[in-house]
DNA sequence: GACCTTAGTGTAAAATCTACGTCAATTGCT
DNA sequence: AGCAATTGACGTAGATTTTACACTAAGGTC
């Protein structure tokens, strides 16, 4: 028993990867670290677990105390714990990833976040991060990825009503690659998860696109029953190329 | 900096599920504890986690105490963190899937397990194990499901040897349904990643079926430049279910 | 050599995916 | 009022993939 006390010397951490969409890019809401270790640095935003906290329970609490948001989608999706990833000491920390919509949204900095910003995906994968958060981000962007092509937490992402167009945008900065607009439509729509709002889009300097919403209820139904949703990018990959070149232009 | 020594008084354990494949079914390992909390219940092996050693690491070290293997597939799948989850104080755990071949293997008991014992996945589901180890082994469980689907994590399983009808069985076990067999075949063989080894079956009593083997090297090209890996269960519901009495009957 | 068991194979119909071009609705400018 | 600029909406033909399905081949056992 005396040895197994030597065991309970060790901490855990939540890191929260809040992504989020607007002007056609990718988020990623960052703090500028206010306290040692790596202070001035951007991090993730995180938090040492309570000792009676779950650990599900943290990572909505550090979301909540960042963003004042709460029942957004959140997600475990990784767990780091390299030795020395932690300079106070032994610190295993859990990365979730969460999609919110930025239009929701007023970032109220808390006590151990000078300052929040949101990040392009891009940018933030280029900057240093603190501690080992540029592997956290990275993996997680990846899982955000292949989440995307199976299960549409897309939506999370968009406000309530958003047009096919929009969606369109979304997928695209998410995967990194073009798609071709007829086919993403029919696609999108053969899947019956839209609610058509009869609503058009207002004050746009353009002819006004039609606006939808998700449908949620339908979509558990389906998922219930196992339900796969599959977007592929484009095999031609013209496509691809020249979207990269749009995303370095 | 005195608040947060309260927060280093927890611990972290890995939990193997080991899968292996036999006779037709698919098989996990469990150990009968010997030591309590829960003695002479079954559970997932698993050990607390040394202060300097990597989560991985200790996965592995499991493993090989227990199995005495080395290098096989071993992926980290999930973190259970409930505050409850351990009688002797905050202990989270992360839960590593194996994937191992039977037929490698000689089971090692180590100090901490009194017994090891393969039992069917469908057994273990329904036994009553310690700790949280039912969710955890439901969770790696539909993981495995899943991951089966888009990598070839299969081939692990296997021996080194296999024929079609051994594959195709494994994927049956795994995905709970029932393919077809020349469309499985043809799936299978034009992903070319199975080598033709020109050998055959011997003492079987029937005819006897060609050897493959999985080739890995070509695997890893494939990944490299973004591959999917996909197997689909059959879309009429008819064969679905018949496998479905089979699996009761 | 009869029979049992599993291995191995092809095709046609259906479904899905891909590439692609034109007219429509609105705003803003002149 | 008319025109330019911008984005929305839409259908089809060809290619590819998926599905359902049944018979002969090879070896072992008795």
């Amino acid at each position: 028993m005396n040895e197994v006390s030597n065991f309970f010397k060790s901490a855990f951490s939540v890191d929260n990867i809040i992504f989020g969409f607007d002007e056609g890019d990718l988020k990623v809401l960052l703090i500028k670290r206010g306290a040692d270790p790596f202070k001035g640095q951007w991090a993730l935003p995180g938090d040492l677990v309570y000792p009676n906290e779950n650990l599900e329970t943290a990572a909505n609490r550090v979301l909540f105390e960042l963003t004042g948001l709460q029942k957004v989608y959140l997600e475990q999706v990784y767990t780091f714990g390299a030795v020395d990833r932690h300079p106070l000491g032994r610190v295993i920390t859990i990365a979730y990833f969460s999609l919110v919509k930025i239009s929701d949204f007023v970032i109220t900095p808390s006590s151990f976040a000078q300052k929040a910003k949101w990040h392009t995906v891009e940018k933030a994968q280029v900057e240093t991060l603190a501690f080992d958060h540029n592997d956290i981000l990275n993996t997680c962007f990846n899982t955000l990825k292949t989440r995307v092509r199976f299960r549409p937490v897309g939506f999370e992402l968009l406000p309530p009503k958003f047009t096919l167009t929009e969606l369109q945008h979304l997928y695209e900065a998410i995967l990194r690659t073009k798609l071709d607009k007829r086919n993403f439509r029919k696609k999108i729509l053969s899947m019956h998860l839209l609610i058509d709002l009869n609503e058009m889009q207002e004050g746009v300097p353009h002819r006004p696109a039609k606006l939808y919403s998700f449908d949620k209820e339908r979509y558990f139904k389906f998922e219930a029953e196992g339900f796969s949703f599959e977007l592929k990018e484009s095999k031609k990959k013209d496509q691809k190329r020249r979207f990269e070149e749009l995303l370095e232009g």
